[in-house]
DNA sequence: TCAAAAGTGTTGCGACTACACCCATGT
DNA sequence: ACATGGGTGTAGTCGCAACACTTTTGA
């Protein structure tokens, strides 16, 4: 790159500002949610976004995104490089986004991630954030409110949120296909049963609970047992596992065709 | 995001850059090649780098980076969204570089495209570039000129593009397996075998020519056969293909173990 | 005693690997 | 004739879907 250029003269291009917007995914209730804030001012005030902000003259992109997702959650996120995260939420780069009109007001080129993150009490409204909350998905890209149980969310998301929000979800679908990220979505501790509620909410399908369980606890390195048992589902105990270091899971899960 | 911000005042974010870098594989010879310019001025004067430039101010990334790929190649890209190029690049973005030491001038976030290009004719020095050329990835990743029976490439490549590269070629790896992207890297019409040597080259493995034939014209909307038949393998006469509208495989390609 | 969730066994099927074998051309 | 690459047939194996069945708790 920058072959042949002059050499760096600030007025030689364009200004930018560089932000980073955040896709936070959870599972509550068995439901996929995502973490949205309300907008304090223009434009799309009063709309639902992501959370995210300006990258620091000194920061990676990836630090950018951490620290917003600190600032709105408290998690303590884990970077792409390296184990699952014993308890904290997966980070990952997602897409970015630079549509000269995104922003009506200057020229904003946005570094999306996404973060994998286990059912967390309510979100602090932390930072600059006016008022933050987990939505279920299906309702934050109804732009119809055809399911408009909720009117507040009926509004379509700001920016090109309702895209980034999409692709993120399509990203964490697929990815916990062929990886064991699903269990970034799960307590340190779980069940298999609960491995597989994570599966059904993020894919939207009902999984044969005997089949999955064999997978599961077949594949050499996704789950490790701690010993414990739970009754907290109900029924008979299930034992308790942790993320075992495998990342990719050979052969995949399987998503049941739509 | 933006929320709580004050009003967009040029000094409450920092100065930043927004170059795209070209990640442009072919296959040529069955080698799996990118290509490399060579840099006419500091810093990394003399090495071998990626395309690309700055994005303009209004421009979105994906035209930017299409821009790039004409002043280099003369290729005409094709949208990420759409049908597979009927004889064009399939271009899509990769990721985006923005460590604040990158570039050791300024700050410079660098949203990196991959090109996947059937194989052409000697790259045209157009636009700004010095020179360029085709270079196998073994050859641009091979750091230490252990393989170094070409000198001028032994140098390791220009800021953070070998970085850039690697991740490139691992999408690309990738991506052949479910995607019927493979048959970017070909000419318009082709043969099962020219597509295999394809799938060999970017794998680096040998594959069963007959199971490989099965497969691939077993797989419904991957291939079309045009009718016409070529020797130019020599051998038996081999019917002519050319891509299908399918864009996912299913089942996909299957990359055999390392 | 019953509901609920965990876990195991078994059968059939689809897709792959490996390899034997035939086909059609250029030299 | 023979080398070269194209293309088909077939047997064994692996992994999954489907579902019958047993286990262990709480109510």
């Amino acid at each position: 790159m920058i072959a042949g250029m002059p050499p760096y003269d600030p007025s030689a291009f364009p200004p930018f500002a560089v932000t980073v917007d955040l896709v936070v995914l959870t599972v509550r209730r068995h439901a996929l949610c995502a973490l949205a804030v309300r907008r304090g001012e223009p434009p799309f005030q009063g709309r639902w976004a992501l959370p995210g902000g300006f990258v620091r003259a000194d920061e990676d992109l990836a630090d950018a995104a951490a620290r917003e997702l600190a600032e709105e959650t408290g998690l303590h996120a884990q970077s792409p490089t390296g184990p699952p995260p014993a308890y904290g939420a997966h980070l990952e780069q997602l897409a970015t986004y630079g549509d000269p009109k995104r922003d009506p007001r200057m020229r904003v080129v946005s570094v999306a991630h996404l973060v994998l993150a286990p059912d967390l009490p309510a979100p602090r409204a932390g930072g600059d954030a006016h008022s933050a909350r987990w939505a279920p998905v299906e309702t934050l890209l109804d732009q119809d409110g055809t399911h408009g149980r909720d009117g507040e969310l009926a509004a379509p998301l700001a920016f090109d949120h309702a895209q980034i929000l999409t692709d993120g979800v399509e990203r964490a679908r697929s990815k916990i296909e062929y990886s064991s990220l699903a269990t970034a979505f799960c307590p340190p501790e779980f069940t298999v049963g609960e491995l597989r509620r994570v599966y059904e909410a993020v894919w939207g399908v009902a999984l044969d609970p005997r089949n999955f369980h064999r997978k599961v606890t077949g594949t050499p390195g996704f789950l490790v047992p701690t010993g414990g048992t739970t009754t907290r589902q109900g029924g008979r105990p299930a034992q308790l596992f942790r993320a075992g270091g495998a990342t990719l899971l050979n052969p995949p899960m399987l998503r049941p065709e739509v």
